[in-house]
DNA sequence: CACATCACG
DNA sequence: ACGTACGTGATGTGC
């Protein structure tokens, strides 16, 4: 078989590449996208191609005008961007690290290097292809040289593929003959002269019946419009010239042959550093473990480590560290079939200039130490930094007695937590992404150093596995040990220790001990459930393919909005990306019409019950008949907490027969569940942080809300407020919250943007201090980069410095919701505190096991009712002083559904 | 793996 | 002229 050359056209590639992607930039404010793009394109070719060669040709001066345009934007003169030109030297340094070589040549224009190497390539008998986005060179295409020019469509790259054959096929000219059409129609861009009056069309006329220019101008006499003939009699040297500008050198003489572009390894540690320092996580899985480690042996240089397996020497690393003023505990182990019980496998132990991995034959030594330094670091003096402290406690065996006893883990500190609260924005907190940023250190990631397998098969390999999983986790904890302090450092400068110490540390116990505890299901009921379910939606299914006239899949949108729309000629058509829209807010308002649409929306609610909750939660529930979900404590931009695996922070409410789920989810035998919510939380912490006197009566009264909201809006007596104006009023609430815009108002009520205005402004005039609440939280939030919660947590808005309106506005209303979004929940984080302390400290059965945001469900002892119900009022009522009181609703009930 | 959709607060 | 409500997570489709 005969070998692969692939060519790459640099600038031009790189060009496409910024234009196709968006703006990215790394920690430090290098500008990416463009080099990023043109990665991800070379990748997808190399994948597909796996050539023997591989060339990236450029240009050698500032790009000529030809290579800084993109289709669109041709007879446009923009200068090259400033945001590109940086990436120009950046691509070429990620291709140097790579081994990946580089024709550039004075004099010579990259598609000259390109022509000339794409044939002599094919001379030594390889197949040739050719990337770049520039269809100029379609003239090269022949047998074995392929032409491939990348699109980039809303973010999805497809390659446009052309043979000889193929330009033939689509250009109607040989590629010879492009070199003629070319001369002849001209290109601004390249500045070809062409001849004038010549465009596309008359060219490839022209050139389909003469073959060349010198045939046209043979048979000059034989043309029928007299315009044509004259003009091109009277340019005959702009043809010719035009021919001479437009033909690509294939005879260059070059520096380099096609055997110097041999292709080795890609992935070098010197590679894998840039990468890093670039952001590109998503390539770092092309790395071998071997790069990994050589690129962190190159980020410190003094660093060592030992290994102790033996119990005794491991107790003496522990008493020395416990003089430290800083240590970092780092152990191995595997993801745990259920929270509690992890294997301990090892663990490295960094503090000073020491580092030290202990092996899991010093496991009872290790869970004493950690037990030992916790309790000092309790203490004061002494900190323990760790990642990750909520899969860690199990290590720690914090006794029950001891966390009521006021032991609040003082001296601990999560790296995990503390990164997220420095900016929760980030999508990964892992220890290499915090080695990077707050030391500017390449570690490896775990997914590097383990691929598919466990540490515990990892170290199963023998003594040599076991030295490398000893470098990485110290490794690991000596970065974390110093980034550790830095991190302290920040929260302490921004005036977020507080928030670390007081509200997010203990937290942290508390989501451990709720996931440990997990909710009980009843299988049977759950399975009867689906069956239920099971039973309509086949019923549907018929009913909606009688009607569609046609058997076709309810379940995808493409199919079903070609039916709607296309077959039956429904109205109100509204175009997404893909296809026609088939939501729920554009189907209902046809379902009165349309028996079809309101059948497609019931099977639509039915299928999703069904899927995600009746099937859904049957795989969770475990050997205890509970389903433990895991909490996330640093997700959310704004500080609230997430459930993943499964979520069950979005069991169904709103719907009477979703609602029905909760039914399943019972408290253990004997006790009952008490469910206690927020009435109206982000409405009044609005009214309270507003200091709006208006809103502040109305709650005063503790009477509807929205209602009131509506007497004053709409100036009629509270007692004669219409449904309707309730619930526009209520609308409005909502979208106070969310930070309102006329557009969103009017989506929601299906209103005009004038009337939804109108609606936004009489609500100012009678809440004046909300507005100028809202304002001054979008100025603050303009002038510092961040907006902040009551309890000072921080959230950046990058958008709101942003040069596009769209992700400015964006950035306004982020700027007027996180501070109310994020208030509440610190409030019920501080809540949950109090309130698990309090359960705690009187030694009660009842436990908390489940937090949806403003609502807290308790698995309540039976003589423990009164207790709980005043626990949770008073923990949650009083865990914030605001000028508005807290209201709470609470009630118990034998299942999940009956206590909400 | 991106997208559309929909469940919750 | 643009094209939008804030914050999440899970599922099925279709490339």
């Amino acid at each position: 078989m005969s070998e692969k050359f692939v060519l790459i056209d640099g600038h031009s590639i790189l060009n496409r590449a910024f234009y196709g992607m968006p703006d990215l930039t790394n920690a430090a404010g290098v500008h990416t996208g463009a080099v990023y793009g043109f990665l991800n394109i070379m990748f997808k070719i190399l994948d597909e191609e796996k050539p023997d060669y591989l060339t990236v040709a450029f240009d050698v001066h500032a790009p000529t005008f030809r290579h800084q345009v993109y289709t669109e934007y041709k007879g446009t003169r923009h200068p090259m961007p400033e945001e590109l030109r940086s990436q120009v030297p950046l691509i070429k340094k990620v291709l140097k690290s790579m081994g990946i070589r580089i024709a550039q040549q004075a004099g010579l224009e990259a598609d000259d290097i390109l022509g000339t190497l794409a044939k002599k390539a094919q001379e030594l008998g390889m197949e040739v292809s050719l990337i770049s986005g520039d269809r100029d060179l379609l003239q090269i295409a022949d047998e074995h040289i392929q032409i491939r020019i990348p699109k980039t469509k809303k973010g999805q790259t497809t390659i446009e593929n052309y043979y000889a054959g193929d330009v033939l096929e689509t250009l109607h000219v040989t590629p010879a003959e492009f070199i003629e059409v070319k001369a002849l129609q001209g290109d601004t861009a390249d500045n070809i002269p062409g001849v004038p009056k010549v465009g596309p069309k008359t060219a490839v006329d022209l050139i389909t019946k003469y073959h060349s220019v010198a045939g046209v101008y043979e048979h000059l006499d034989e043309i029928p419009r007299t315009a044509l003939r004259e003009t091109l009699r009277a340019n005959r040297d702009k043809a010719e010239l035009s021919l001479f500008l437009a033909r690509i050198k294939t005879d260059c003489d070059l520096d380099l042959a096609p055997a110097d572009s041999r292709i080795g390894n890609f992935y070098t540690k010197e590679a894998y550093a840039l990468y890093t320092e670039l952001g590109f996580k998503n390539f770092l899985g092309r790395f071998d473990a071997a790069a990994v480690s050589a690129a962190a042996g190159a980020a410190e240089a003094g660093f060592s480590f030992d290994i102790i397996e033996d119990p005794a020497e491991a107790g003496i690393v522990f008493r020395k560290a416990e003089n430290a003023d800083g240590i970092c505990l780092f152990p191995v182990y595997d993801e745990p079939k259920l929270p509690e019980d992890p294997v301990l496998l090892g663990a490295a132990v960094a503090f000073g200039q020491e580092t030290h991995y202990l092996t899991g034959s010093t496991a009872e030594v290790m869970k004493d130490g950690f037990r030992t330094l916790r309790i000092a670091a309790g203490g004061g003096g002494l900190t323990v930094y760790v990642y990750h402290i909520k899969e860690l406690f199990p290590f720690f065996e914090i006794g029950d007695e001891e966390f009521h006893d006021g032991v609040r883990l003082s001296g601990m500190f999560d790296t995990l937590i503390g990164s997220y609260l420095v900016n929760p924005l980030k999508s990964d907190y892992e220890p290499q992404d915090i080695a990077s940023e707050y030391l500017q250190e390449t570690i490896a990631a775990k997914e590097q150093f383990l691929g598919k397998r466990t540490f515990q098969e990892r170290l199963s390999d023998g003594p040599q596995a076991v030295k490398e999983t000893a470098e990485y986790a110290c490794r690991t904890a000596w970065s974390l040990l110093r980034a550790g302090g830095k991190i302290r450092e920040k929260l302490k400068d921004t005036g977020m220790w507080k928030l670390y110490t007081d509200m997010e540390l203990p937290l942290s116990y508390i989501l451990y001990d709720m996931q440990k505890a997990g909710i009980r299901v009843l299988p049977d009921k759950l399975r009867e459930y689906g069956q239920q379910l099971e039973g309509r939606i086949a019923e549907l299914e018929k009913q909606i393919q009688e009607e569609a006239g046609c058997e076709f899949n309810i379940a995808s949108p493409r199919q079903l909005g070609e039916i709607l729309f296309e077959k039956m000629f429904l109205p109100g058509a509204k175009k997404t990306k893909t296809g026609y829209s088939t939501s729920a807010d554009i189907l209902e308002k046809l379902a009165p019409d349309y028996p079809i649409v309101a059948h497609v929306l019931e099977y639509r609610a039915l299928t999703k019950l069904k899927s995600t909750y009746a099937d859904g939660l049957a795989a969770y529930i475990a050997p205890d008949s509970r389903i433990h979900t895991t909490f996330h404590q640093t997700i959310t931009a704004t500080g609230r907490i997430s459930s993943t695996d499964p979520n069950l922070q979005n069991i169904p409410m709103r719907t009477e027969q979703g609602r029905a789920i909760r039914k399943v989810f019972v408290p253990k035998d004997g006790y009952v569940f008490t469910d206690s919510d927020y009435s109206q939380i982000e409405l009044r912490i609005l009214a309270s942080m507003a200091g709006d006197e208006g809103m502040i009566e109305a709650f005063k009264d503790n009477k509807d809300i929205h209602r009131q909201t509506a007497a004053k809006v709409f100036h009629v007596p509270f007692d004669e407020v219409t449904p309707l104006q309730r619930r526009n009023a209520k609308a409005v609430n909502f979208g106070i919250v969310y930070g309102i815009s006329s557009f969103g108002l009017s989506q929601d009520l299906s209103i005009s943007r004038a009337e939804a205005k109108k609606y936004i402004d009489e609500y100012y005039e009678m809440f004046p201090g909300i507005r100028v609440f809202l304002e001054k939280q979008v100025r603050d939030a303009k002038e510092y980069g961040y907006s902040v919660t009551m309890f000072g947590r921080r959230r950046p808005i990058p958008e709101l410095s942003s040069s596009n309106f769209m992700q400015r506005q964006f950035g306004e209303r982020v700027a007027m919701n996180a501070p109310i979004q994020g208030t509440g929940a610190d409030i019920m984080k501080l809540a949950m505190i109090r309130v698990y302390e309090a359960l705690r400290r009187n030694d009660l059965k009842s436990r908390l096991i489940l937090q949806i945001h403003d609502e807290l469900l308790i698995e309540t002892a039976p003589d423990e009712k009164e207790a709980v119900r005043k626990i949770l009022e008073d923990g949650m009522k009083g865990a914030a002083d605001l000028a508005v009181e807290l209201e709470v609703d609470c009630h118990e009930g034998s299942d999940w559904y009956e206590a909400k």
